[in-house]
DNA sequence: AACTATTTATAAGA
DNA sequence: TTCTTATAAATAGTT
């Protein structure tokens, strides 16, 4: 456009491509920046040389994510919306899941079952009765285990205590020798309390109505006697 | 720039605004086109006129999408990571509920107990209890409602049969009359099977060792006799 | 939208 | 790269 006319066509001389692309980048930039003030309007410019450097302008009223999503929007295009699309997806499908396990867990909590048939809650019945005789020998097992640990502890204890008294050659009787025993029962065999671990869609908060009978198995076993 | 120079500011009229604004963005137009074909760049420019329209151009030889991605990358950013991170939280978020209500699915099967303390044993076990009871009287309810219906549509039959026999004239016997009635014990009461609603976490083929004493309460109402 | 006087951009050379 | 400058191109104001 001075000292002569030229072709719009790819200037093959690399030297002189590289001169007349900062040069006009610049022009380009200048008249970006000039529309912007001018006209108040907002300009996205991005340039990549064929060296593959990247330069920008992007007026100040306006962000490149915002002026992005607006061109998307009148495109009515989204151009990330594959990454989107795959996250979307699962996250529906655990969604979906999420509902399906929630709504089961209500099932066999006695919540909702306006949503079984006849056949299916008899399965759950006879479900539930197989879970809860396991959950019941499992819980009657730890029991035991904590009886037979704790009277072994008392028999040793009282082993020592026998000893230490014929060792003194006192006759007096000791009464409070069993005390420090006595409140630790819940750390034997690695069942300590952890605090509660049941948590989940504790929907109605659910009293148990005590008016179970493990009564007797827990009183087949008294404790420390 | 010409009949007179400008100053680079806000053009206040709005008509001369518009006019400069859509001559100036063919300009920029042309520029980036011939900075193109000249250098052999990716250009990527986009325009929101002060009247919130939307006009663009790329260089034919890339997308809008690369040259984005592109201009990120040497940015050293990602635009849209915010939109992502949410989803991604919410993501996590569904997956750990998601694992949660899995395991008290699984502990109220009898499985995975050994994560219990003996406390949380024994509040699941009377949970068990009182759920089972809520089904087991549920069962019941709905099966004494299909036999009082059941009985119902017997004696309706019944009684048509009778009229008919009596129109008829007829003191043969008709051994065959409730037979329709037979198979439809499933339909009463809007209670019909949907097939089976419990799917989720079937995780041992858990067939129910069939030792329930539900049998009285079923042989109690002997159906259709 | 077309015209044109003038400013601005820039190709080639230094 | 940057400066210079002759000239091409863009465009402000007008019609």
């Amino acid at each position: 456009m001075a000292r002569g006319k030229i072709q719009i066509k790819k200037i093959e001389n690399s030297t002189n491509r590289q001169v007349t692309y900062s040069k006009r980048r610049n022009g380009l930039f200048k008249k970006a920046h000039e529309l912007t003030v001018l006209c108040d309007a907002e300009v996205s410019l991005i340039m990549v040389s064929c060296t593959d450097k990247v330069h920008d302008y992007i007026s100040p009223s306006i962000t490149t994510k915002r002026i992005f999503e607006q061109y998307q929007q009148t495109k009515g295009i989204d151009l990330w919306s594959c990454h989107y699309e795959i996250m979307k997806e699962n996250l529906e499908k655990l969604k979906e899941m999420n509902i399906k396990i929630r709504r089961e867990i209500r099932q066999r909590m006695g919540q909702c079952l306006n949503d079984l048939s006849f056949q299916d809650l008899q399965s759950l019945e006879s479900d539930m009765e197989s879970a809860w005789r396991v959950i019941h020998d499992r819980a009657n097992r730890v029991l035991t285990n904590q009886i037979e640990t704790s009277k072994k502890k008392v028999r040793n204890v009282e082993q020592i205590n026998r000893k230490l008294k014929m060792e003194l050659g006192a006759m007096d009787e000791d009464p409070y020798g069993l005390v420090d025993n006595g409140g630790d029962n819940n750390y034997v065999m690695g069942f300590r309390n952890e605090g509660p671990c049941i948590f989940a869609m504790r929907l109605q908060s659910n009293q148990p109505d005590l008016h179970k009978e493990t009564g007797p198995t827990l009183t087949a076993y008294p404790l420390l006697e």
